[in-house]
DNA sequence: TTGAATTACTAAAACGTTTTATTATATTTA
DNA sequence: TAAATATAATAAAACGTTTTAGTAATTCAA
């Protein structure tokens, strides 16, 4: 059985094809046909159940109602969260939401962003990783609206959504030295993006602000994509080796397996130890004690990405980039 | 700068479009082109970085090496680890994956199902809900593979993967009952899928198979999509007004909110109050003291859907449908 | 030496739309 | 009443591929 196309209907009607088209996309009044045709072509429509053919409607115009969303890694909670959000508000602007995760790798990235450019997907939200500027890059020079989010690539004129990581990573930092530590460690990833850089960023400088020596010694950077038992290897190793009494965690599943340790090794959090975790997690408020966080307020970014988006495609010029520095929070549990 | 064609490649190669065409689809052999030609026309193509417009292709071919995945939420951990899974294994056999969530509203369901359908989507992968078994027929009519997975709608010819729900939940109502437990509460929620379905009974059953009686006021039905607030409110309601001493909680969010409850009202899980979760959650591992909780095997589910998936798509005969129950472990900490 | 088979390649149709240009008729304007 | 305009509709091109049904030249078989 396949399926009704366009022809089906102008026959079933008795008029042409481009009547059918014309009413099926609005045009009708302006392309003056009558209302008698009008009525009578919907009603064929409606009772054949006929969906225009979305391929063919994409390779005519150019377009698709769809935004290609490319993220790291769908099953981490940050970003499944995000993307929740992004899909929710898109589809009720009429627009469908296509998302898959690049893992860190430069290859299937850019695979991910050939496929949506040959499936003319009509804007990207892309959280970027190093490496795939020069096909960003391409994107522009078609005139796609392109947002990065979470982590930007200066070296692109383009827009970017995310959080302010400096500012509250020092932050974090700030409130455990107003807390009395002074042996503050770092647990963080050893890729090379900006978010990530921007954390450490604002974990020395906190120290250093506060005249407290910056041990690298105890700034744990943990290869990305690494099984969870060696990252756990890892901090337990770190955690027996230096004397700490607070430990900022770069990412929720650092955090996450930073707790397990605790867990393992018997240490509680307590007055003479402190945690902070970075992008909440269920676990967090649950531990027992409640864990200590920087939150990004994930909504007010999913819905600036989604304005920034709409703005550009419903714009006939090209509108200026925006870089958008959201504050994240630090959540004292 | 639009994107070249293969008539921009036709031309600089000074031979024809099928010549190119053939020698893209690799049935340059078959047709007899030459040698020669073929390496100029390779060559060509990899200079120009040249990307075959697969909406075109699509238009032609009817398909598209994608598949479509159909999901509840993808914030919902359980579905953003079976969707990486998933994804993971089909990319390496060549296929992608487009995924969105229904949010358990059938008009948004049946809105993916056509979107899908009208992007030409290979295969489809449908964890399912009431309402769209006419959908899904229509696209068994068009014979496109399709599995469902996670729930069932039994009144389908078609392919499941699932876990057993029934002996799971029966296992752990037996457990609490052979530590002894008599007054044993169900959290579950309200809306009308099999695989729900099949969380209660087997509650039941277990109760009847040890004569304990069945008391339908320790079983709590939550509204799905029901703000989380609300549902803390009704299971602190439910901890209240019974006297329990184990409780199961049918899927993972709710053992999660369950969870907050208890921390609210103080009360620990010890040899007086015993719990268990639905499908794992890094909090449950985590929680001091550790959840048990009933485990999917997710590497398990996702391989089996995308074996059934390549096995039919690579089939010219239509297969056998088949129903896999997979079963699902009870995890005890 | 001729007809058949093989080799090397291509023209054109088809996929299902949108849109431009065009036609034919009816109505309005001067 | 003739010219101009408005109304109502359509034919055909275009989007970028794949594929069928060829053609022409060469090689092979008897």
């Amino acid at each position: 059985m396949k399926a009704l196309s366009i022809k089906d209907i102008a026959l079933k009607a008795n008029v042409s094809i481009t009547t059918v088209s014309f009413i099926i996309n609005g045009k009708a009044k302006e392309k003056s046909i009558s209302d008698a045709v009008i009525k009578k072509v919907q009603q064929i429509i409606i009772d054949s159940g006929y969906k225009p053919n979305q391929i063919a409607r994409s390779l005519r115009t150019g377009n698709s109602h769809i935004i290609g969303l490319i993220i790291e890694d769908i099953s981490n909670s940050f970003f499944s969260r995000i993307a929740r959000l992004i899909e929710d508000k898109a589809y009720k602007k009429g627009y469908k939401i296509i998302y898959s995760s690049t893992e860190n790798n430069v290859e299937k990235a850019q695979d991910l962003i050939n496929l949506f450019k040959s499936r003319n997907v009509d804007a990207y939200i892309i959280s970027p990783i190093k490496g795939i500027e020069e096909d960003i890059q391409l994107l522009l020079n078609e005139n796609k609206p392109v947002i990065l989010f979470d982590r930007n690539l200066p070296e692109l004129n383009t827009n970017y959504v995310g959080a302010n990581h400096f500012a509250a990573s020092y932050q974090a930092i700030e409130s455990f030295i107003k807390q009395g530590k002074k042996n503050i460690a770092l647990v963080t990833i050893d890729i090379d993006v900006q978010q990530i850089i921007e954390r450490y960023e604002g974990y020395k400088k906190a120290l250093i602000d506060y005249a407290i020596p910056v041990d690298e010694e105890l700034v744990l950077k943990i290869p990305f994509n690494q099984p969870e038992v060696d990252t756990i290897k890892q901090i337990k190793q770190l955690f027996k080796a230096k004397k700490i009494d607070a430990v900022l965690f770069a990412t929720n599943y650092l955090a996450i397996s930073g707790l397990k340790v605790l867990k393992q090794i018997n240490k509680k959090i307590d007055e003479h130890f402190a945690v902070i975790g970075y992008d909440d997690h269920e676990a967090f408020e649950l531990h027992t004690p409640s864990v200590s966080t920087i939150q990004q307020p994930l909504e007010e970014i999913a819905e600036t990405i989604i304005k920034l988006i709409l703005n550009q495609l419903s714009s006939k010029t090209k509108l200026p980039d925006q870089q958008i520095i959201i504050p994240a929070k630090l959540i004292l549990r």
